[in-house]
DNA sequence: ATCAAAGTTATGTCTATATATATTGGCATT
DNA sequence: AATGCCAATATATATAGACATAACTTTGAT
């Protein structure tokens, strides 16, 4: 059991403080110390009690309010925090070598259901593309983006033959917000096709919109190959 | 465009240096100056513009390295944060009635995949269980969980036909680490069953495993009701 | 020329202290 | 009983200065 001693850092203090929490020396529900008592416990000074303790709720350990002091959360939420790698890089890592494709590019009036979900004015034209990605020779992710060019210029001249439109919208389009949703979609038999599925198979599927200030700026469906998992560990 | 003033927070200093990036008067992989400048700059202090550097790092933004300096990420890293409620609480926010049934319960020697999946030895005594999880009247989650009794005292005697394991293992039991993965499934009869939905439909799965320094304790796979999305934003 | 030691520097963290701000609880007024 | 105001208090954040540590750079010995 960590002990208090004297030159703490506010690493030992959040691993003192989580060993309480554990073994209900401070109860869920129950409010800790004030900083300053904690401080003056753990010879230490507030900031890093602050430190510790602002951390710890940031892990979703605590809950803290001024004046109502620090509470022990008692079901703790928390967080899975999943990076999320350009497609590129997350098949770079397995070692399999990374190859594209690009299936269809069309220029057309936004369909019905985008423009309702990216608050584009009816019949706006976007560019929608349909990309293949490849780890290897097995199909890894089929891509399906629509991209609004009002607000980003050169899109419609750059050419997405050689490289995705993840690529190139990274080093262009800084976004502000971004919606991401996981989802289980049915493979229809186009996505079937290309991911080397059967119709009908379960496909693991992303969705993201991204926004720059307010404007919408694109939106894509990422189909993941049959198998694919998403793990974090914490 | 953010002008450095007098009495910047941090927070303000994060926003000037997010809008140097996005406007790439500071580009991508090139050196931040040094804290110091940045606090003479802003008429600060080291610690204030520390504080501000060191959060965007760890949004994915910066990378730091001691001596070497601050550097601008090409592809910002972002890291989607889910927070992963107990199905309680993530079903009363909808503003829907929880309701739980156990569905199953069998104390049975582990089978050999959970035996390899989480390092039991082979042929050890596993509680397995098999609970629904409804919003109102309709399906949400089906849940099948084992769970390792060597280290969880009570556990055989603890009853589930109330609430479920979740509740149960939330308060008695801390966990140390964990690995949560989400997949897509194909409904099979039973799930199909549960979930209201058609055999084949693809199901959004999630599949956690908690240990205890070291010791095995929990695996879970939850199967989500169809039409379910786990959505973030950032 | 090569490698190891020493110096330099940017970030990492701690101490000490001060001001700011949100929230609570009590008290007085309506 | 309900409302509004005020003081107390715990957290939030800032300043100033110090030492610690990692990593890059230069120097010096072999």
């Amino acid at each position: 059991m960590a002990a208090p001693r004297a030159n703490m850092s506010y690493r030992d203090i959040k691993q003192v403080v989580l060993d309480r929490i554990h073994n209900k020396i401070w109860a869920p529900d129950s409010l800790l110390p004030s900083e300053t008592d904690l401080a003056e416990e753990f010879s230490s000074t507030r900031t890093t009690v602050n430190r510790a303790l602002r951390e710890l709720a940031e892990e979703g350990y605590l809950e803290r309010k001024r004046k109502a002091g620090t509470r022990v959360l008692n079901a703790p939420v928390r967080k899975a925090q999943f990076a999320i790698p350009l497609v590129r890089d997350e098949i770079s890592e397995t070692g399999a070598e990374y190859r594209y494709a690009l299936v269809q590019r069309a220029v057309m009036p936004a369909p019905g259901w985008l423009s309702a979900r990216m608050n584009i004015p009816h019949g706006r034209d976007v560019l929608h593309l349909r990309c293949m990605h490849y780890a290897g020779n097995a199909p890894f992710q089929y891509e399906v983006r629509w991209i609004v060019p009002d607000s980003i210029p050169d899109v419609l001249e750059a050419d997405f033959s050689r490289s995705g439109p993840n690529d190139w919208l990274v080093q262009k389009v800084p976004f502000t917000n971004l919606e991401l949703s996981f989802l289980a979609t049915k493979a229809d038999q186009s996505v079937a096709e290309f991911l080397d599925a059967q119709a009908g198979d379960p496909i693991f599927t992303a969705e993201r919109i991204t926004w720059l200030r307010g404007q919408p700026v694109t939106l894509a469906k990422l189909f993941f190959a049959p198998g694919y998992r998403m793990t974090t560990n914490l």
